[in-house]
DNA sequence: TTTATTTCGGATAAATATATCCTATTTATA
DNA sequence: TATAAATAGGATATATTTATCCGAAATAAA
């Protein structure tokens, strides 16, 4: 569904709005610790959530990754996918056609494209305070 | 969502469906063409699928590939995606866990468990025949 | 100002997915 | 039986994704 990069990108942005809530920041070797990832591979992809403003570094002795605490609740899932991934998983023909369109449509395009729009709309619709939440009260897990 | 090669293995399902209700085998020459894929490469995405029996292969000259005519209406788009990239579509993690599981969940298990089932129960109630039947009746498209 | 720490970014490596090529094997027909 | 036409399958090439390595730049604190 989504690539390697864009699973450790989420894990991570989850685990940063977390951290960041508690007024901490966390450094690639942490993140990568604790959402079981490979450490230099992370560190890209966080550079990467920084160039699309998902999330904050602060470079230098002391820096790390973090997320303004009054954006977290701000910040969608979609964005993270998006910065990462494209927008092909929202607009793309679930059968590869060149692009996905009503005038001429793939076989499965109305069946699709329902399934696809609900992706998008959870995508939209779930932000990093409600999934940081839910690693906060133990309720869900970034590794295993 | 899907590979290429279960892109291509669909839509060269569909159109060797089609051309089976009308009695015509079909060669990878043929559907590379007209599903406009890489021949040798579609041509080894035939053979795995009919390994995984969805479709039949006759070799040596006259040969080909068919669907038979009365099996076209209970293959179901599961079955080709399961044989290409197999099932973790279904039943893997969508932030990349080693598995979903509901006793160890990840924060977007809840929301994406949901789409997960919507897009399993759509590949598992949709068959070549209908598939087939809306290529016959020009409302859809295998290519472009 | 020096030092230690940390992100940034380029180069490279390894693994996987995609694609091509060539020969062997099969089989209907002449 | 010989021939031509077609799939099967191994070997190889290319592209993309995933992953690692290392030095440069930034920055807080001593
Ligand atoms: S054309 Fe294929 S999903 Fe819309
Ligand atoms: S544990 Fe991640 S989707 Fe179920």
């Amino acid at each position: 569904m989504f690539s390697k990069a864009c699973e450790y990108g989420i894990r991570a942005s989850i685990f940063i709005a977390k951290n960041s809530r508690e007024g901490r920041r966390v450094s690639p070797r942490e993140i990568s610790k604790e959402i079981d990832s490979p450490q230099a591979f992370t560190a890209k992809i966080l550079q990467d959530l920084v160039r699309h403003d998902v999330i904050k570094s602060v470079q230098g002795a002391y820096g790390g990754f973090e997320i303004d605490k009054d954006t977290i609740a701000t910040i969608k899932l979609s964005q993270i996918v998006e910065a990462i991934d494209g927008n092909g998983i929202y607009s793309g023909c679930g059968l590869g056609l060149r692009e996905c369109n009503e005038q001429h449509p793939c076989p499965m395009h109305d069946k699709f494209k329902s399934i696809r729009n609900d992706l998008r709309d959870m995508l939209e619709t779930t932000n990093l305070e409600e999934l940081a939440t839910g690693i906060k009260n133990g309720e869900a897990f970034l590794k295993v």
